[in-house]
DNA sequence: GACCAGGGCCGGC
DNA sequence: GCCGGCCCTGGT
């Protein structure tokens, strides 16, 4: 029988994370369900009556799920320290007041995010998933099906670049293949980033290669938890070029600036000019 | 079918 | 600091 726990959660919509381009193996699979996979584990999770179930135990819960969707974080108090008169971010934090910044592991935010350049998010997502199937380890999860876990960069850097590329991944295989290798080797280590601040952390992070500016921000915010961080992708240049011509307020939002860039960016993304869906281009 | 953009980066200038 | 090239796919 499957296990679950029930709870209350503010600020919490599971679709909204799933779509919020920071994490790829989190789908919709039936009935509202979402699944995601994380620190080889294997988690459900759904909407129920305003609570949110979690397909685990409670020790499981406390000691991955909780810290996982980052559940010690007042995002309400976040969004209401957010600029009156900033029409926009005001709108774009209502519109994804569900989201959280996922504690994800480290390195499977440095691979996912090389993946991502010049990437759309379905094929990110296809492209980690292969990548999974067939360097992860297969487990089986409480339904009897198989999962698999993310590569370890010890799996990674034994694969070819000619292998890597058959996984769809094009230029980027030897971005992968070569931070695999680096991190292998010793010649790059993972956990001393821990103990950096945001600005050491992102140089640090930026002698990969294949890891620039913006996909140093993104390993920052996703991989690290350093809020402080606000990538910009061509999503939110966009939204800067537009609705911040003389600049967006970073100073103001110091300490959480990388939460509303999050906002922005599925504002954007599902609402904005380009949105498909909406039939319309307008933003109130 | 052609063309473009998608959570950019590298290397040459 | 700027710019061409890069893998591949899905959408127009």
């Amino acid at each position: 029988m499957e296990p679950m726990i029930k709870m209350n959660v503010d600020n919490f919509r599971i679709e909204q994370i799933a779509d919020s381009g920071q994490c790829f193996r989190m789908n919709s699979i039936e009935n509202g369900r979402y699944s995601v996979i994380a620190f080889g584990e294997y988690l459900e999770l759904w909407h129920e009556e305003g609570q949110v179930c979690f397909s685990c135990s409670q020790e499981e819960y406390e000691q991955l799920w909780h810290s996982y969707f980052d559940m010690d974080t007042d995002y309400g108090r976040m969004r209401k320290q957010i600029d009156p008169s900033d029409e926009y971010l005001i709108c774009a934090a209502e519109y994804g007041s569900g989201i959280r910044i996922l504690r994800q592991e480290l390195w499977e935010v440095i691979v996912t995010f090389l993946i991502s350049q010049q990437n759309n998010m379905k094929r990110i997502r296809k492209c980690t998933e292969t990548l999974c199937q067939q360097y992860g380890e297969g487990k089986t999860n409480f339904k009897g099906n198989v999962f698999y876990s993310f590569p370890t960069a010890e799996a990674l850097a034994e694969v070819s670049e000619e292998e890597l590329r058959a996984c769809n991944l094009g230029y980027r295989a030897k971005y992968i293949k070569r931070t695999a290798q680096a991190v292998v080797d010793g010649n790059f280590s993972l956990s001393p980033l821990f103990d950096l601040e945001y600005e050491e952390a992102k140089k640090e992070l930026i002698k990969l290669y294949g890891v620039g500016v913006k996909v140093a921000d993104c390993i920052c915010l996703f991989g690290l938890h350093h809020v402080d961080a606000f990538p910009i992708d061509t999503h939110i240049l966009k939204v800067l070029e537009c609705y911040y011509p003389n600049g967006f307020p970073l100073e103001r939002y110091q300490g959480f600036a990388g939460i509303l860039q999050q906002y922005a960016f599925y504002y954007d993304v599902n609402h904005g000019l380009n949105a498909k869906g909406t039939g319309s281009s307008t933003i109130r």
